[in-house]
DNA sequence: CGGTCCCTTGACAGCCGTCAACTACCGTGG
DNA sequence: CCACGGTAGTTGACGGCTGTCAAGGGACCG
């Protein structure tokens, strides 16, 4: 793979606007500095931490999370490959909430400094990394209207729309497939449902056709049908094909 | 009084960090140019527009909001007096959603071009707004939990608790009590509830003396027990008691 | 081959939604 | 003055979506 576009950040970035050859440079230097390594379930930052680093995830899905006293859980947001941890995170003192891995993931720690050299230096990153924010900030949104309107088969079907296209984003679904390395637990705990009801959505969804799901392989048939299911309305996750367009040197 | 620090933003962001004479100026001047009004049930922004200014909250509550196609509708958070309608959203397109007033609203509405200037000039207020973005950020995410988790009594408690305390932030308390100009139905699209259960759920509140509500008058006669009932954990808002000891010069 | 994790299934219960009707309150207008 | 309509709040009956409990099966692994 062409490693000016290997990132996953770089390519997730272009869905808004093009970067000059030293932007993705700029980006791909920070993304291969300081590279880790965790395996599945590990927290990468943990509520009540102080933030010093800016996380960006290369490989692996790891989740946003908030326990209860009682310990019910949950996930607030996924985290995939080219998805930053919180940009300007470390204005606050500490950590509101927990980021944990599902999978083994890769992750670059950014340090602080670095950070800040490149929104003085590079306005073209800082501003698509601010329309990065927004896009999130649109998800978590979206996700409030799906916890208290959509029913769970809605909701299912919308959180599966809403992974897919963000992996096609970052080029990491083939066809009409893409991994889903997510336990139904896992999904329960995104969705605000149980395990059990999860199981049961899942089959419905299966048994209509709208999805396939075989171990960890995602399968949209039939992607506007699965859409009309959820109600799912793309806009909100601001692909604009607009800026995608300028000359990157303007 | 003093019209230095009547302007609610900028009693806000003082609980982050402390802002000069100067800086409290340019917010109280931003605060009074273009200064619209609107009636309760009106829209400041909708689904599809292209936001052009930034709107401040002067005064009167307004709440930004999402409809489904089949009239659903869900309230995404409370937009209360001293709060920006989203710092950069001009970055975006368009919106996906719709801020409306929920009481008479008086607002600024800040031009794009102000807003880049003082970003430029003002670097305390930048930080400051950062802040301020990444608690309203933090907020979304305490609603994620509280409708995945929190069921209908904890969720209602929860909310008068973060309300009460984002009241006191601006200095719009009075004791243990505070204004909440919300119907019940408001409520119902906030908590993802029918009406009919946000009226047992408040009458239980009410019943075990977590609660009164007369009117548009919330009282909260003790508030840790009401946060015990609702597991709420104040660290979500940020008051970050921190910042506001430094000089503002430094 | 036993253990663990994950998925699956059935029975049952409960939280919460829907439907419908009723009350209270308020401003308007006849 | 009272009639009227509209909004908001309240209550009861009923049903369904979803949670809980419990048990079993399959896959993988030490």
């Amino acid at each position: 793979m062409d490693p000016l576009t290997s990132n996953p950040l770089i390519l997730k970035l272009e869905q808004f606007t093009k970067l000059s050859a030293e932007d993705k440079q700029v980006l791909n230097h920070v993304a291969s500095e300081g590279v880790r390594q965790i395996g599945p379930r590990g927290d990468i930052i943990r509520e009540g931490d102080r933030p010093q680093t800016l996380n960006l995830i290369l490989s692996g899905w790891a989740c946003r999370y908030k326990h209860l006293e009682d310990g019910r859980r949950q996930i607030i947001s996924f985290i995939l490959p080219g998805d930053l941890c919180d940009s300007h995170l470390f204005i606050l003192r500490q950590m509101d909430h927990s980021i944990g891995s599902l999978t083994p993931v890769t992750f670059a720690q950014i340090p602080r400094r670095r950070v800040e050299e490149i929104t003085l230096k590079y306005p073209r990153i800082t501003q698509a990394l601010s329309w990065d924010t927004l896009v999130s900030a649109a998800i978590q949104r979206e996700w409030i209207v799906s916890l208290g309107q959509r029913d769970a088969l809605e909701r299912m079907a919308h959180l599966m729309c809403e992974i897919f296209l963000r992996l096609r984003g970052v080029g990491m679904t083939d066809g009409d497939s893409c991994d889903l390395p997510l336990t139904q637990a896992g999904l329960a705990d995104a969705m605000g449902l149980s395990v059990v009801h999860v199981n049961r959505t899942l089959q419905e969804l299966r048994a209509t056709k709208l999805i396939a799901l075989k171990g960890r392989t995602l399968t949209i048939p039939d992607l506007r049908a699965l859409q009309d299911a959820a109600q799912f309305n793309p806009n909100y996750l601001h692909f604009e094909a607009e800026g995608r367009h300028l000359d990157a040197n303007e």
